[in-house]
DNA sequence: ATCGATGCAAAAGTTTTGCATATAC
DNA sequence: GTATATGCAAAACTTTTGCATCGAT
């Protein structure tokens, strides 16, 4: 998906819940969408002061929007040891995630046999699952050299 | 395990560390091996002090102890949602949990399919797997009957 | 007697809220 | 013009830390 078309999704989505189109909105979402790595709220406020030193935005601001956007399931967040919920797109495909303990990494992945399985596993306890969270916890190969 | 055997065990884990066996910790031990679910350092802090209107015990001990307990991998902690770090008991076998979004019920399950699979996603990327978390999470068979 | 543990209170974070003002529609 | 959004500052939480005192070894 190309940021026009994302944009004009996020603005429907917003006309839908009756919210208004503001210039802080949009920097938010540009930021998500440019920066695809996982961001806490203070990282996305940081990022957002730096490249816009003219225009004003209060960390209240990032924490309203973010909750929106994650109900209305634009991004998602995962949280991971004392490094708090960090944010990302939910345009990619579904994936999970291998965390490093050593320097923080987040590395993708998707795997269809575990995805089957738990939709398994949901049925067996009568559950209606929504989502899930995977996370593979260890030490990268970089970090592994390293040691 | 038995209460015994385990607190034997606790008390040789502190021992290797030089650490020592005081009542708050056998209070904070005791509050978990007889609540088998998943607690809040706030909720375990509250659990003593109702047992024990007579003994004095901070909620800074609390902490201290459950980042030792869980270095220590006596007990593990899952978070979710807004609810915070929850620890529980790793007495047990390895499982995962089905999270209820209704009304917070912890659910547990364990899936060696899945479990061999993470073991191959690991090295296909060299990781050197330490732990790893899955919750699956949903509307639990309860829940989906009230609506 | 020594050294680690504790409670308390203060501090440090993080997230939320109230409110007057500004802005999108 | 109206209703929602914003920034700011204060408040509410959650977690950590410093320190004098206490208690286990």
């Amino acid at each position: 998906m190309d940021y026009d078309e994302f944009l004009d999704n996020f603005k429907d989505i917003l006309k839908d819940n009756s919210l208004k189109y503001t210039k802080q909105r949009e920097l938010i979402i540009e930021t998500i969408f440019n920066n695809r790595e996982h961001h806490t709220p203070e990282d996305i406020y940081m990022l957002i002061k730096e490249s816009n030193p003219n225009i004003n935005i209060g960390i209240a601001t990032v924490y309203r929007t973010l909750s929106f956007l994650e109900e209305s399931k634009i991004v998602s967040s995962i949280s991971f040891g004392a490094d708090g919920k960090k944010y990302e797109l939910m345009l990619k495909e579904h994936h999970d995630h291998l965390v490093c303990t050593e320097c923080g990494k987040i590395i993708e992945f998707h795997n269809e046999t575990i995805e089957k399985e738990q939709e398994l596993i949901a049925k067996e306890f009568n559950f209606k699952m929504t989502s899930h969270i995977m996370q593979l916890v260890g030490i990268c190969q970089e970090c592994q050299e390293k040691q």
